[in-house]
DNA sequence: TCTGGGGTCCTAGGACCC
DNA sequence: TCTGGGGTCCTAGGACCC
């Protein structure tokens, strides 16, 4: 029997999560934006209405928010995890097999669900998810993932369908894959869509009927899985257990171009132990770590771009030695001379801690150096991040983010939980507020103030 | 002035071995 | 003059995803 495949996918979430805890954005454009206050990385669909288009930098849309009022959030990573927790949560009570897939989207195993109307039952879960947390979310139903994909597509852009689409034994399935376009299949990128356009494959619908032999030499056994995912032969399974990282990066764009070694090196240090922060909490060991750097490709300036990997003597955990491989790599590639905008550390070549080959003559320095390293996880895990820090990371910030316009943090920070206003003026709003609340007709109307 | 960050998988080709 | 063939491992690069 074929498996039941949901994907339930948060509309406009950043944007959303925005719009939960200030009610007077609702029904208003907004914008989120990514670290450095760079680009537009989410939108609500009032955004997306004025043309404002994903990924384009603040500065080039300028006028339009300015003509039109939107509402500019930089990025707000800690209200957005926590959210999208309640959300996966929340999920997980309708439906215990779950695979999260990214920090707004979830696939669902529907098999052994018990409802006879399944679109009911996805309509159902929709409502509850919005009232238990305020983000609205879409639903598709398929055989496959990729279906579900385009089912959950048609039905956020459909208001008609009520945010749920069920493509599982439709008989108009063909209807829905003709009036997708083959860049919106999940699996064809820019590249893909190109060069199938050139062959008239303009559709999920064509794609779906071309030919096997084709599709595998000239996009791998990657697009020949989509096409028979669109067929309906599952070829993507569901991984409900979250597999361990194969690498880490970690990297970020200097608020402002520096041509200063120091800055670099500083930098480095501070991506390495972030990056073997994340790689211990996972309890991994890295045999390579990688060092890159450039300048930034859309000045004219003197363009330089390179990269580092240095092979560990032992995979290892310890940061201090990490922290010594990625200064060595550093000193590879560093050139005076330029203006460097970005630098980044990846450390890959992962395995599980258990696994790493001990060398009998250095062991128990690296030993030590380990549990140095998770001494110091654990004291700013208890304390916040980077209450302790290596001093190669020094103190001058000057990669620090640019995020003048970011929110608070609603669901994270006692000092920055909002309060419901119980001023006289507003008690009885506010108590048939929470009556709509209580009765979860609609979370946007409460009416709080931010103190 | 201002253009993100973090991942995965596949393939071709070179190095190396027997 | 004639210059194998098969296997494995590694890596760089290209494609994709959110």
């Amino acid at each position: 029997m074929a498996k039941i495949i949901a994907l339930a996918d948060c509309n406009n979430f950043y944007a959303s999560c925005e719009r939960v805890f200030n009610p007077k954005l609702k029904n208003k454009p907004i914008v989120v934006l990514s670290n450095n206050d760079g680009i537009i990385v989410a939108r609500s669909n009032e955004a997306k209405a004025l043309g404002i288009k994903m990924g384009s930098p603040l500065f080039k849309v300028q006028d339009i928010v300015r003509q039109h009022k939107v509402f500019v959030f930089s990025s707000n990573y800690t209200l957005y995890g926590d959210m999208s927790h309640r959300v996966m949560t929340a999920l997980e009570h309708f439906c215990p097999d779950v695979e999260i897939y990214s920090v707004d989207e979830c696939f669902m195993n529907f098999d052994g669900i018990e409802s006879n109307n399944l679109t009911a039952y996805c309509k159902n879960i929709r409502t509850n998810i919005k009232q238990w947390t305020g983000i609205p979310i879409s639903i598709g139903i398929a055989k496959t993932k990729t279906l579900a994909k385009i089912a959950n597509r048609y039905a956020k852009k459909n208001p008609s369908t009520g945010g749920v689409l069920n493509l599982f034994e439709a008989d108009d399935l063909d209807v829905y894959l003709k009036a997708t376009a083959v860049e919106d299949v999940w699996g064809v990128g820019p590249a893909y869509t190109k060069f199938l356009k050139r062959y008239n494959v303009l559709t999920a619908f064509d794609l779906k009927n071309a030919n096997n032999k084709w599709i595998k030499k000239r996009m791998t056994v990657m697009g020949l899985r989509t096409v028979y995912e669109l067929r309906g032969t599952p070829c993507i399974s569901l991984e409900t257990a979250p597999a361990s990282k194969k690498s880490i990066v970690s990297s970020r764009s200097f608020g402002r171009s520096t041509p200063s070694r120091k800055d670099v090196e500083e930098g480095i240090a501070l991506f390495t132990s972030r990056a073997a922060e994340k790689m211990r909490s996972q309890k991994s060991a890295a045999a390579y770590i990688t060092v890159f750097l450039r300048t930034n490709p859309f000045k004219e300036v003197p363009q330089y771009h390179n990269g580092c990997m240095v092979r560990l003597p032992v995979p290892t955990q310890a940061t201090p030695e990490l922290l010594k491989f990625a200064k060595r790599a550093l000193d590879q590639i560093f050139r005076d001379g330029f203006l460097y905008n970005k630098v980044g550390v990846m450390l890959s070549g992962l395995m599980p801690e258990r696994k790493v080959q001990l060398d009998f003559f250095d062991a128990e320095q690296r030993q030590r150096q380990t549990e140095i390293s998770k001494v110091v996880d654990q004291i700013n895990d208890t304390y916040g991040s980077e209450t302790v820090t290596y001093a190669a990371s020094g103190v001058r910030r000057r990669w620090a983010m640019r995020r003048d316009l970011k929110s608070p943090h609603y669901t994270t920070s006692w000092d920055e939980l909002p309060v419901v206003s119980a001023g006289l003026e507003d008690r009885e709003q506010s108590t048939l507020d929470m009556e709509h609340l209580i009765n979860g007709e609609d979370l946007d109307v409460i009416n709080f103030e931010i103190l």
